[in-house]
DNA sequence: TTTCAATTTATACTTAGGGTATAAAAATCG
DNA sequence: CGATTTTTATACCCTAAGTATAAATTGAAA
């Protein structure tokens, strides 16, 4: 992604924290990001396009936090699940986030609908998969029904304890604990009798609006491949190092998925506060979600 | 309420459920209503005030619709629970309503989260001591923490349907009756081992912010004995008859709450279809609220 | 180093919508 | 009827989104 693209959506992202989304005209963001309204208008068609490309940019952050956050452990572990769920209430940080992506809900703005909708069937669809992990395939017919329970149960706990501003507020972690002792409760009764909401129909219509663009394996090499040609001998010698490794291995006509994801990993951290740090990040997500891909196509 | 601050709410009220809040202008409004911009801001302070206006009449609908459902019934029936909590749904026409209310969460403007937090919390403390009618005292400790999460789930359940428009759109009663059986299952486990996000302190922080402003006795009479004297020989006799009943009622030291009940549903709907309809219908809500505060304090 | 295309900047402009101000007309009420 | 309040019509102000454009800057190829 362009320098000044990140630029304005870093300037844009604090005030749209600090001040609310509609109480950040585009002159406040410009100028704090030090770019002229042509610029701007270069990048994003629209306010609700720069707010639409944040969206993005904070659901990246979380993927890849969880995906670290599960290499190398069991899916089983619940305690594992309650982190990684919470890390989406971390990562939009302080909570001022979630209020404005909730305050679009009702939005008239058809593209900035989509890409709500979107983010949310891919929270639901990995939620109701994680669940499986956890509870078994049992659980499987009512993995969604609960994840679309669970995940309400969350908003609204937290929209609630915001509300009260008690003085010891609860962490995201303790709140997704309690919420998902309640699931476990749901499931249990629903082992024996469903009664069931979110059925197979319902996530089909819901699957048929999310339709994910493939990842083509070329334009990901070649962006790899460029990403190591401006690494200089300055740069971290174990980033060069693995950057060659994934070259090599994507290259191969049989990846061995597993010991990519964990080269990954180390890769996404050799890069952390160099001038790297964000390309290498983008190209980290990019190989996760080709790999999940490829898993998903084999079955 | 005045015949023009009614025509207004009535006419924004349609165009927010067809066009969203944001894209209805003042203009829309007041050339839909046909009333010039003064009379407008004679009413109302600004857009938002009218909005929070018609939020306030949707409940005071909600309300009065789920006292006459009430009325006559088993408390502890749950079927009736379930109705009464469907509702709200229903009283936000197609749903649009309530895509509205939930866009004004993130909203700076302070009057509009007051009024939007206080109807929350109205129906939180309304749920959850109808859950205790259900369930018994033993879930009282429980009762709000249920209550959250009931709404929770039945807010998420409702967008996930609406976004998924499947053929055979779930009626809010299905959805409302699944959910009441998730909340089944968590009482169950709740009352052998609680782990609860919403604790008193929680709640008392709530309860501090809705501080409901007292109905007083002398000005409730004034506007009964305003709209007596109002009425004419064509309104209808019945009509005349329950109001000349309940002034009298009211003006005793004790009144006989249970048969002033029974009088106001059939009060209320003796104006149906005249032009006393909306007068009455607020008359109706406040002495109900006069009641339900006369009982509040017995206690 | 020069050159040429793409990007960025500064600035001025258009449009839409919320809200204010005010004088004249209409409705209401004692 | 006369006085007071409400309503109307109209003009105006301000903010903020988005457009247009010429000049300046950048950056990479030759």
């Amino acid at each position: 992604m362009n320098k000044r693209k990140r630029q304005i959506i870093h300037a844009a992202r604090q005030l749209f924290i600090d001040k609310g989304f509609n109480d950040t005209s585009i002159i406040d963001i410009i100028s704090t990001a030090n770019v002229s309204k042509g610029t701007f208008y270069n990048h994003f068609g629209s306010k609700n396009e720069c707010l639409i490309a944040i969206l993005e940019e904070t659901r990246e952050e979380t993927v890849s936090s969880r995906y670290e956050m599960a290499l190398n452990q069991d899916p089983s572990d619940k305690d594992i699940l309650i982190k990684q769920i919470a890390i989406l209430t971390h990562v939009n940080r302080k909570r001022n986030l979630v209020q404005i992506f909730e305050s679009l809900v009702g939005n008239t703005d058809i593209e900035l609908k989509k890409a709500l909708e979107k983010h949310m069937i891919a929270e639901l669809n990995w939620l109701a998969s994680r669940l499986i992990d956890v509870y078994g395939e049992g659980v499987r017919d009512i993995s969604y029904e609960c994840a679309v329970q669970a995940l309400g149960m969350i908003q609204q706990s937290l929209r609630v304890l915001t509300m009260a501003r008690s003085k010891q507020p609860a962490t995201p972690e303790e709140v997704v604990q309690v919420v998902m002792n309640h699931v476990d409760a749901i499931i249990e009764r629903q082992l024996k009798s469903q009664h069931i909401l979110i059925t197979p129909e319902v996530i089909q219509a819901l699957q048929l609006k999310i339709k994910q663009k493939a990842i083509h394996k070329e334009a990901l090499l070649e962006q790899l491949q460029g990403f190591l040609d401006r690494l200089t001998p300055e740069d971290p010698e174990s980033g060069i190092e693995y950057t060659k490794y994934l070259l090599k291995e994507l290259n191969s006509e049989n990846e061995h998925i597993h010991i990519l994801h964990a080269i990954l990993s180390a890769f996404n951290k050799s890069f952390r506060g160099t001038s790297h740090e964000a390309e290498a990040h983008e190209i980290s997500i990019t190989i996760w979600r080709y790999l999940h891909m490829k898993k998903e196509m084999k079955k």
